[in-house]
DNA sequence: GTGGTCTAGACCACA
DNA sequence: GTGGTCTAGACCACC
């Protein structure tokens, strides 16, 4: 999942999990049925606390992207993709642009920008050129 | 000045009056020797308690863009708009890294990125294909 | 850590916090790592205010001496023993400049003070006759 | 008169001023009936506000060390030696004493406070040698 | 008028 | 339990 969690950020840790979680199952790396980190393990990765990453999952079980079967894990619903891809795809894009707007008024020339955008894309970036 | 604090916001009222603070000052509203506006007005005009206003104004005079002199008021420093400039730069760069990672994450296209980059930079950003 | 609080002192009751921790830590009574005391707890010691407190503590992780650690308390950095005793140097010994320039200044004859010295030095401070 | 006030010490630059008239009277730099620099000139050699030296003033009246002659100046009592000294003398004794102390616990060698002592009583600390 | 500090009490999120 | 933030209202000292 590679979920890391900025403890500086003023979004709470568990928030951000579920963002990070929700793009997941939005991009299809985590389809229909399929099975979430464990607790601990997901806790170890973004060195949180585990009751923080069971907060996380409560709220996406609430909102109905995952459901927790007892005792053998959480699983991603049927209507996951679907919840998650409308909760997110909207949002990301919109804060991409916002995000570049704020860096251009600062001041970055699109240059940098788009460098930084290559970079996160990885090798997805290299096979666009 | 015109700054509008979102109380639903996950930053902190006290952080937005700081980011609106060094924004005025990075854009050259506020120059160097310039005075800020009260503690009192700001609370009144952004409709938070002045006890958070104070709060924002000693983290702004602990970054050193600003320097709070004695019953008179608080001022710009010589070095603030460089280091709101700075700030500035750091920040937005920071926030458009996360947010190019989470839309990637959800799912879209690198390149749908890159023409929306290419959109935000307006004429600046020439095609480089 | 025996915490004092004089409100009747000059200093504001928050400084004279930061004084004391900075003690405990220079002295040794907190080492690196160490968690220091909660908020609440020191708050009832020093029959402050928690508010007080958590002013304190902010300004301790200011000067790099402090570190909190989300949820879980307050723990001297790694460098706070040096950095503690470092501005105690620097601090007793302003303070001593000016208290010697008030005594010079109101008369006191400088073989006074120099006797007083030799006095609170104990057997460590030489007759250099 | 020589006042120098420290805008950042907890202490009010008020009170400051007072302890350095108070001292100056008790050293008999300024004796009975002596005239006080003018409010004006003392606060431009303190770089305060005048007002603040006129409340300083009115706090060394109420003291009944000095008496201001409408229009004329401010002069010192006929008392005002005794007072300052009853005022002064033990008391800035007893802080270098605590100064001194607080010095050599947070690991002054005692020939570095010597040095700086000296240093303090100027012309005077070399005719003693 | 100005900022600075404290108290008191509340809410939030993490451990 | 932990610290972090905000609100509300008060006092102090300087300009």
């Amino acid at each position: 999942m590679n979920c890391r969690v900025d403890p500086h950020s003023p979004v709470p840790p568990s928030q951000q999990l579920v963002a990070c979680v929700l793009d997941a199952i939005a991009s299809g790396e985590l389809a229909a049925g399929d099975r979430l980190p464990s607790v601990r393990g997901l806790a170890a990765e973004a060195l949180v606390n585990p009751n923080t990453v069971t907060k996380a999952y409560r709220d996406l079980e609430h909102l109905g992207a995952t459901k927790g079967q007892n005792g053998s894990g959480v699983y991603v619903t049927d209507g996951g993709p679907e919840v998650a891809r409308a909760l997110r795809l909207a949002e990301t894009l919109a804060a991409f642009e916002t995000a570049a707007a704020h860096a251009l008024r600062a001041g970055h020339e699109p240059d940098v920008l788009r460098r930084t955008l290559q970079v996160a894309a990885g090798t997805k970036g290299k096979v666009t050129t």
